[in-house]
DNA sequence: GAGTGGTCTAGACCACGGT
DNA sequence: CCGTGGTCTAGACCACTCG
C-alpha cells in the first residue's frame, strides 16, 4: 500500500480531495484515522493532521474526537470575504479618493443603534455621517454611533478631514465584531447624493465591533448602486 | 524573560494580540522572529509558528521569508461566509420547506451566462428557473445556467422536484468558484412572486462553480426583500 | 550568502466523547 | 473505558528573498 510518497501536507489535501470527488468516500463517509492514513501515505501524523484540518476548516470534512473524519454531508461553500478600510478601497480600484463630512453631533442613540452599544443603560453617543467619494461621485455614505464610553476620545475628533472609519482602525482596533450584508431603498437624501432615484436598490453593510465586552461602533455603510461584493470560494 | 509560561498556541495568540492591542507592537513593527519569541515564551518554534501563522491568515500579520512578521498595516476584516444549501438555510431557520419549479429548457446562454461557461464557443445550456419556498412564501429565486458540456447527465434531470442546487452539490462537486453579493430591482414577475412592487430592493448573489478548468454552472439568487447575509468577525 | 519562515518527523501526552 | 483527534516538543532540512 505503499504509494508513490505524499510528503506534503498539501499534497495529502489534493489526494483526498481527489477521493472525495471520485465519490471513493461519498458525503458522509468515515474516513480512516490519522494514524492509518500516516502509515498509507508514508508520512508523520502530524502532516495528514494538518492536510485534514485545513479541510475541516474549509467545510469540506467533519472532525470529532473518537468519532473521526468523516466527509461533510451539506457541503456548504464558505467563502471569505476582505473589507478593507474604504479610503483604501476606493484606492486600489484606482480611482482618486474623497471625502466629505455631512454632519456630526452627540445624542442618544435610536433603538437598533442603542441595542448594540448601550443594551443596559442609555448613554450618550457620537453620531457621524460622512460621504467617501471615488472620483468625485459618492461611492459610500457611512452612517456611524460611536460609544463615548468605550472611545472618549472622539468626543474631540472633529471628523472633517480623517473619516471615522479611518480614524477608529488606527485608534480603537476591535476584538471582535458582527457584519450583515442587505440590500434597501434609498432614502430621499440618498438618492441625492447618489445622483438617483428615491426608493432605488442600494447595497448595505451593518457592522458593530467590540473590545472584549465593550462595544466600540455600529456603522450602517450604503453604498452607490451597483455595488457589488466579490470574492473566491475553493482553490 | 521567563514569562508564567504560554503553554498553547493559542495563549500565545492572545499575548501577540494583546501587545498589538496595547501598541507595544504597533502597526508596521517588524516583531521578533519565531525562534526569540519561543524563547521568551519557554515552548518550541512550531508552536509560535501556529499562533503567527493562523493570524496571518486572519489578515492581522504579514510574513514573508527573511523580511520577517510585521503587523499588518491595513487591517482588513475578513469575515468567512458560509453559504449552504437553501433547503437547508431554510429548514435551519425552522421553517418548512418547499420548492416550485418555475420553467426549464435547452438554449444558448444569454451574455452574460456564455462568458462564464464557455467564454470560447457558444454551446447550448441548460436553463432551469426554480423557486424555494419557507413556510408557503416565495424565499428565494433560482436562475440557472448548466454547462451541458461539462454535466450531461442534467439533461435527464426534470427538477420538477429536486432543486437543481441541490440536484449538483451531491452530483457535481467544484473545485472553485466565484461569488459575488449585491443590490438590485426586483422584476415585474419577482415582485408577482415575492408580493411586494417592481423595483423594490432585493438581495442578490451571483456564483459560478467550475471543476478544475471546466465550468459546471452559474446562478443568480434573488431573495426575498428584508433578506441578509450575516456574520462574525474575530473572536 | 544568510536569515527567516515553511514544513516534516517521531514521539508523547492530553481532552473529549462515543460505547 | 479507550479510541480519536488536538496539541506540544526538539530537532532537522528546505525554500524563498532580501541585501
Amino acid at each position: 500500500m505503499s504509494q508513490p510518497q505524499f510528503k506534503n501536507w498539501q499534497a495529502i489535501q489534493d489526494e483526498v480531495l481527489r477521493r472525495i470527488h471520485a465519490r471513493e468516500w461519498p458525503p458522509g463517509h468515515v474516513i480512516p484515522g490519522e494514524v492509518d492514513l500516516a502509515a498509507e501515505f508514508g508520512c508523520a501524523r502530524a502532516t495528514v493532521n494538518r492536510a485534514l484540518r485545513t479541510l475541516a476548516e474549509a467545510g469540506i470534512l467533519e472532525r470529532r474526537r473518537k468519532a473521526g473524519t468523516r466527509v461533510a454531508l451539506h457541503p456548504v461553500s464558505r467563502a471569505t470575504v476582505d473589507i478593507p478600510i474604504i479610503r483604501q478601497e476606493i484606492e486600489e480600484r484606482g480611482s482618486a479618493y474623497g471625502y466629505r463630512l455631512v454632519s456630526r453631533e452627540t445624542a442618544l442613540p435610536p433603538a437598533r443603534a442603542r441595542i448594540m452599544l448601550c443594551p443596559d443603560t442609555p448613554a450618550p453617543c457620537l453620531h457621524v455621517r460622512a460621504l467617501h467619494l471615488a472620483d468625485d461621485s459618492a461611492y459610500t455614505l457611512e452612517d456611524r454611533w460611536i460609544s463615548l464610553t468605550t472611545v472618549p476620545e472622539a468626543a474631540d475628533q472633529a471628523f472633517d478631514r480623517i473619516s471615522p472609519n479611518e480614524w477608529l482602525v488606527t485608534t480603537a482596533p476591535f476584538t471582535h465584531g458582527d457584519i450583515a450584508f442587505g440590500a434597501a431603498a434609498a432614502t430621499a437624501e440618498e438618492a441625492g447624493l447618489f445622483e438617483t432615484e428615491t426608493g432605488a436598490p442600494v447595497f448595505v453593510i451593518d457592522r458593530t465591533t467590540w473590545d472584549h465586552a465593550r462595544a466600540i461602533t455600529t456603522v450602517r455603510l450604503v453604498y452607490a448602486p451597483g455595488y457589488r461584493i466579490h470574492t473566491g470560494i475553493g482553490g
